[in-house]
DNA sequence: GCCAACGTTGGC
DNA sequence: GCCAACGTTGGC
């Protein structure tokens, strides 16, 4: 009997684990965050944005909390997703500025996840700074007319970033 | 299913 | 404040 050929293991990507999550500084910056410990991220109304929150977002991932629509646009701080997802409760309230007339509570349409202050970065890395990388060049921040606000970091990108501290 | 109109995002 | 890029909506 001929021993079975072994087949070549499966290329499996890797699941991301890290995050970019943009917020305007003058709703809800890093300071805030820092302060509160942690936040229910809400008002996400894009789908891919949700995508990635449902599907993609582990507790404990890492996330670059990133300013924009600022004076100096860039990743100001580092943060982690503290919870999976779960319904958005400002797409039920008529008052909330988020509210969605086409969601029930029996078919939410918004999710959220929490997300828990990790530290400040000892300086902005800035969005400008980022473009300037050719490693970075695939990176969806950087791509002309992004406009995304939670996005998968991939490890390299990560660590690139990181290094730039 | 197409696509024009519209609203929003976000860098500059 | 401007405006390019993009996503969504709705008429047909």
């Amino acid at each position: 009997m001929s021993a079975a050929r072994s087949k070549p293991a499966p290329i499996k990507a890797a699941r991301i684990k890290h995050w970019l999550m943009k917020s305007e500084p003058d709703t809800f910056s890093i300071d805030d965050l820092q302060a509160r410990g942690s936040e229910p991220w809400d008002g996400v109304r894009n789908y891919q944005a949700r995508n990635f929150m449902r599907d993609g977002m582990r507790v404990g991932d890492g996330v670059f909390f990133y300013h924009s629509n600022c004076a100096e646009p860039g990743i100001v701080g580092l943060a982690e997703v503290a919870s999976e997802a779960y319904p958005d409760p400002s797409q039920f309230d008529p008052k909330s500025d988020y509210f969605d007339p086409g969601a029930s509570r029996v078919n939410p349409r918004w999710v959220l996840v929490d997300v828990a202050f990790v530290r400040k970065l000892k300086r902005t890395i800035t969005l400008k700074e980022l473009q300037a990388l050719p490693s970075l060049a695939e990176m969806a921040l950087v791509r002309k007319g992004n406009r995304l606000s939670v996005m998968p970091v991939t490890a390299a990108e990560w660590k690139t970033i990181l290094d730039l501290e």
